[in-house]
DNA sequence: CCATATAGTCAAGTAGCTTGACCAACCGGC
DNA sequence: GCCGGTTGGTCAAGCTACTTGACTATATGG
């Protein structure tokens, strides 16, 4: 592989990273929901019955005060709350309220159709090949959506 | 396609450009440069004999502002300098110098190193056809590196 | 030759992170 | 028990890479 396709490869992945990124956040506010895209995949971890501060920024990859900063905003815009943690009085248990499960269903219908949009161009089965082959080059290490 | 496979297949793109970008960045600077991402992007349109900022602006998908400081540092490192612009006195043509073009190849080289390690997860082919999907998908658009 | 558009810069503001300092609560060894 | 070290979280300040707005100099079409 020359020099310069590998450079193209990187493009190509940022662009359509970009584009995916882009249309979800587009599909949410349609929604009616108002966001950034960073809170997708805060939502995908709270989801599972809540986190605290610290598991939050493990799974986006950035430091806990970003991470609470972040929290402070969903908070403020209705999506989640912070509860008392059962078992350890220093940590907080942040939850997603009704609004907040809400839109973590408006942010995963906006991503289904913005890659159904990419199923019309390559078919449902190379789609999902994409999505393995990326799976097996970068398993997951921790998130970071940047737009 | 689930909804959930969706956001799932934005992650791993994002955390595939996102480990891309980032080993590019760590090869380029073991080649004894410094720099950012953005800037592999910007040579690879100073490369094509110089650029106005306005072009790379337009290349980078910023503001002309926004370029304009890209271009102050990077002439700031003594990758590139601004020159008049034949034909045009409003305009200044941004154009490497030797290191900047020293500096262009170590990022293709980086790049295509890292790329090698997908090579050898995946082979020659696969990635091939990785790129070729995603070129299709997400034909060029400008840039937005991000990171 | 003048009205409007374009290239570029300067200045100020903003978003989303970072590092550093700190406090309260947990925990293992003695 | 309790005490040193660790961990969860927040506050404060700073930084980077952008943005918007205002402006100057040059180009261009009627």
């Amino acid at each position: 592989m020359q020099n310069s396709e590998a450079l193209a490869l990187t493009a190509a992945l940022l662009a359509a990273a970009g584009d995916l990124t882009r249309r979800i956040n587009e599909g949410v506010v349609a929604r009616g929901f108002e966001g950034r895209p960073a809170y997708g995949f805060a939502f995908t971890r709270l989801a599972r019955g809540g986190a605290t501060v610290t598991d939050l920024a493990a799974h986006l990859g950035v430091t806990k005060q970003a991470a609470s900063q972040l929290v402070d905003e969903i908070v403020r815009k209705g999506y989640a709350e912070r509860r008392a943690h059962p078992g350890d009085a220093r940590a907080r248990l942040v939850v997603l309220t009704e609004r907040g499960v809400a839109c973590t269903r408006a942010t995963e219908e906006a991503a289904a159709d913005a890659v159904a949009a990419w199923v019309d161009i390559l078919g449902e089965g190379e789609v999902r090949a994409l999505r393995e082959r990326l799976t097996r080059i970068a398993p997951y290490g921790p998130i970071r959506p940047a737009w």
